[in-house]
Order: C-alpha cells, then structure tokens, then sequence
DNA sequence: TTGTACGCGTTATCAA
DNA sequence: TTGATAACGCGTACAA
C-alpha cells in the first residue's frame, strides 16, 4: 500500500501538495504539478489510508448500525425477512453517500455502546431498544442517532426516531375485520412492549370503537424460542375455535401459524381468518396469499439512514418520523356475514 | 473519549505503564501500580481509539464481507433468506472472536477493493464471486481470503473456499423425482455459472445415469429482475404441461412457482411436483411443505468466518470444505408410478 | 519497574 | 504555488 508520503518522495515534492491534489484543493496548486500527481496517483492505484485519516480528522466515516437482539429471538433476528430488507436500505444509502456502515449486533447495550466508541463512529442508527436503552446511549453518546420504531416518549428528546403508524394499521385492518362480521378476534405476538404494544392498541381501539368487548384471553402469547415454539403453537391452535380471526403482530408469525393450522386440518380462511402485519414476501408468497398490513421497510431504513446523514451535514431534522401503513387485502379473509 | 496520554497524566506514570497495564503485560509492572491503573481504567471506562492502535499496529481487527451482487439482481440480494442468514453466521462468529465485521454490498469487484484496503481489512470473505473476480481479488490483496459457494479451478490456489456439495443434492434429489416415477423433469434456474451450474449438473447426471435424454428445453430460465419476473413465470407455467416435476436452483424460486402456479389452477403437487433447493424458512412454512435439499446456511457464514480466523491466527486450512447436503422430503412431490 | 521518544499515514497550520 | 512541521492516539524499543 502506497502512502502520500512515499508518492511525494518520488515526485520530489511535499506531502503537502499531494494531499492537497488529492483533495481537489484547486488553486492551491498549479495545473502542471496537478496533473502530475493525478496521474502518478492513477498509476500506483492510490488508496488513502482511513485510520490515518480518521486520526488527522477525529472523524470515521463509519455509521454503525446497531441490532439489539431480546435473548430469545437471538437466533432468528437476521433471518427475519423484515430485518434483512432494512439492513439493505440502510446499507445503500450510507454507501452511495461515501460512509461505511458497520453492522453490530447484541443484546447487551454496554457492548454496543463500547463498540461505538472505539470506532468513533460517526452516527448512529439503532434498532430494537426498548424504552430506556435509547436514553441510556445517548447519555454517553454525544454524536448523531436515529432509532428505528422506537417507543419512548423520553427517548424522542434526544433522538430522532424513525416509526410506522402502527396504530392505525392494525386500527384499520381491526376494522377491516369486524366489517367482514368477525366478532371473535383475537390478537398474537410475543411481547407488549414498543411495535408490538402499538400494534395491539390499535387492534384494542378499534374494538372498543366498535363496542367489542375485549378480554385478556384475546391476546394469545407465542413464544419465539425454537425449542418452545411448537408448544405455543400447539396451545394457540387448539384456542382457535374461540375466535373467528386471529391478527397476528408480524406476516411471520401469521404465516407460521397458518402452516401449524393447515397442518391441524384447519383451513385459512374457511375455518378461521388470518391476518399478519409487514407485507413482505412471506406472506405474499403464501397461498391464499396475506392479507396484511403494508409497510415498506426499505424506505424505513433509507430515511433512517438519509436522516442521519442530514444530521451530520448540520441540518435539523423532525424528532418524529412516521411512515405511512395501508391495508393490503388479499385472501386470507372470510367475509362472515350472513 | 480519554486518551491514554490524559491518564498517565492524571495519574501521574508513563503512558507506556498505562498501555502495558491495558494490555495486561503483567510482571513488566507491580501490582500495586496495576490495581491502579485498572481502577481508574474502569472509573473513566476508557476504549481505546481503534483507528490509532490500527495505524500504530497496521492491523484493522475489521474482517470484510464482501457480496458481490449481480446486477440484475441486486435489489433482492439482501432480501434472499439465504444471505441474511448467512450474514448472520459470519457476524457472530466474527464479533465472538473480538473482530469487527464490516459489510459491503456492490456489483463492482474494483470498488470492493477499494473498500478493502481503505480500510486495511485484516482478512477477507468473499460471496457471490464468479469464476475470475476471485483471482482478480487476490492478486490485489495479500492477506487471507476465504471464498464462500465459488467454483473456479484457478481460484482455489490461491484461497479457500467453503461450499457444498451441491452436484450431490441435485443428484440424488433428481434420482428421488426419478424413483418416484418422473421422467420429463425440469431445471429451473436463471444462470448457469457457479452454483447453479454445479446444481444443474447433479441434476444432467442423474438424467444420464437413468438414461432419460436431456434436451435443452428442459432448462427453464427464469429473469430474476422484478420487472420481467412475472413475464418469465407466466411463460414457465405456460409450459409446465410439458413436465411432470421441474427442479428449482432455491427454495425463493421453487415457492415463487408454486404461488405462480397456483394463481393459475395448477396444483402442486397434483398437477406437477415441484423441489427447491436450501430448505429455509420458506419451504419450510409453505403448505404443501416444500421439498427440497437441505444446507446448513448459518453453518456456511460460521465456517467461512472460523477459517479465516485460523488463517488469521496462522494455521493453515485446507483450500476446499465441503459441507454437506442431504434430501428433505416433504410434500410437494407425487409418486406418479402406476 | 517506569519513562522517553519515535513512528504509523494523514491533515492542517503557517511560513517561505 | 509549495514546503516544513506539528498533531491525532497508540504501541514499543530502548534507556533509565
């Protein structure tokens, strides 16, 4: 690897002047000895050495992307469907914009944390704290972040925050519901915390808009762990004759219990209606093909990814960001009124 | 963020004191001074600036992932189950190890070496490499390379490749189509290099081997590209009375199909059996579930990344894994003897 | 056992 | 228009 220095010596000139050709500081230097060095550096394939640079400038270039993972959904974090496609438009967009983006994923905030700062990355962009989390990182750290479909009212002091109206689709897709007839639904996730809370209030409110009474026993509980998964799935198939929908909090879980129904005998949508949240290939691959929640998630990490961008170039940037969430029917809905 | 310098300083030694102490250099330094020093280490939680330890070490701890993407199929790359998961396996095997991964997604082999050395990336896992790129790669680049999936006679002097024995699933996959009574049996796949021409070849042989003709009509090109995908499926289902089974090169296109084939009354496997290749997630939660050959993806990524640390830690490794691959059957194929 | 001083590759300041 | 030189934070040879 050549360096700046070694490319003067043989140039016989200052480090200063290839630097400043490098850097297009024209002006500063005559036409003649520019052109010299334009070539020399395209001749010996030139790369500037980044730690060097970041050590010189206190910048890194590197926007880290931060993955907390809930313990029990370790596993299957990265093989989300959801997950996977934001890593994507995060990727491209920091790439076209020249930073580098360096992916972390844990469930420990502390390693997080250690790990942004020995880099000195740049910015930030933070996927899956719950609550507290965010504040306790932007406690110790003073640069940029942007949090994707973060819940904290707290938290949106200090950071802007990428989101859905997740509200309003399962409000609507609730509604959507209850207007085929359904009476009897029920609701499936994992947690209630962030997405997953919000996603349920919606589903909440829209009964009680439409005077459904709703009960706990509504809220079925899947456990995502692989070895208690089946064990959910197995309670909750067994459950499913008290409803006649279930409105699952993600495509995943609504196409993994479609697979544990058919597998019972139980026909979606003839014998029960399902519906998921994400529209991503999942479930539009699935036949009879989702009805779901439509979100898209490229465009989420995108403008995570733009925002933060903006943020480092100086400009200010709203404190909320909502995407727009809209219904996709498709077939895995049984009109049930007379 | 605290220097080392500002330490010493505050505690009033040498740096090089602060630095044995951090490195644990023990028996270079007395006790007392280093019960000192890691006090304080944790009082001010120091991290250590990686750009400067890199620059005065000329090692990154950074480990590159590098995905080369077709062109015409870029968009979807990261959205491949495939390569999310594998993603996955080489991260936690990396960060396990206290290295740092850095991705890089681009369908340029120049750029990504640029990317490279840039950063001075300590060791290097190349995907999506075809036949020369690889060679390109490391007469550039001189440190360890490991190649995931590449299949280049040329390329294996000079790295180690992790891969799988792709020619033997699609062989004993076509020769279970064939003891099921299939004969008139597709290749579906949208190239022929790499991979993909290791899997159709598995599938010629068994052909050969059961002295059914092939005829290049049985090879179905699908154009991956969203925009010609339907054109490519409609054509594909259009012909698929001329076979009783088609062998899919992924469990992506295999489900696709089927969806595809579906929406036009065509039932699988009633109609026609149709196979993929990967088993992931969406074969496994499709209905009728998919059969397919089986890897071990997240195995791949591990492997790929613990190779590289043995190289990167000295030890030689042989120049070819293969992992294997083994049949899953489920329920997609009909046995059509009398 | 501890400290001084230099080098890593780059940028930036200031002088020539 | 160009060139010395210091600085960034860390590791380390060598000196004390």
């Amino acid at each position: 690897m050549i360096t700046i220095k070694e490319i003067a010596k043989q140039l016989n000139m200052s480090t200063t002047t290839v630097s400043n050709v490098i850097h297009g500081k024209t002006g500063e230097v005559s036409d003649e000895t520019k052109k010299k060095v334009q070539d020399f550096l395209k001749k010996v394939d030139y790369v500037p050495n980044i730690s060097a640079r970041n050590l010189a400038q206190n910048e890194s270039k590197i926007i880290g992307l931060a993955l907390k993972a809930r313990a029990d959904k370790y596993e299957n974090l990265i093989m989300d469907p959801f997950v996977s496609v934001l890593i994507g438009g995060v990727e491209e967009t920091i790439r076209n914009a020249g930073y580098f983006m360096m992916l972390y994923i844990s469930s420990d905030t502390d390693e997080i944390m250690r790990h942004v700062s020995t880099w000195n990355v740049d910015g930030l962009i933070l996927f899956g704290m719950l609550n507290d989390d965010g504040i306790r990182v932007s406690e110790k750290y003073k640069k940029p972040i942007v949090c994707i479909d973060t819940y904290s009212i707290e938290g949106l002091k200090h950071f802007t925050n990428i989101g859905l109206d997740d509200e309003q689709g399962t409000y609507d897709m609730a509604n959507y519901l209850i207007s085929q007839g359904h009476r009897k639904i029920a609701f499936l996730s994992d947690n209630m915390n962030g997405v997953d809370l919000a996603r349920f209030n919606g589903y909440k409110k829209a009964l009680k808009d439409a005077r459904i009474r709703f009960s706990s026993t509504n809220f079925l509980k899947i456990k995502p762990r692989a070895d208690e998964i089946e064990e959910s799935l197995d309670e909750i198939c067994g459950r499913s004759d008290e409803f006649t929908a279930i409105m699952c909090v993600s495509d995943l879980y609504a196409v993994t219990l479609i697979a544990a129904l058919t597998d019972r005998g139980i026909s979606v949508p003839e014998d029960i209606s399902i519906v998921g949240f994400d529209d991503n290939m999942l479930g539009q691959l699935h036949r009879p093909a989702l009805t779901t929640v439509h979100q898209d998630v490229k465009a989420k990490g995108v403008t995570a990814a733009a925002t933060l961008l903006k943020q480092l170039s100086g400009q200010k940037t709203p404190n909320q960001i909502k995407l727009p969430a809209h219904l996709v029917i498709r077939d895995t809905v049984k009109n049930i009124n007379k």
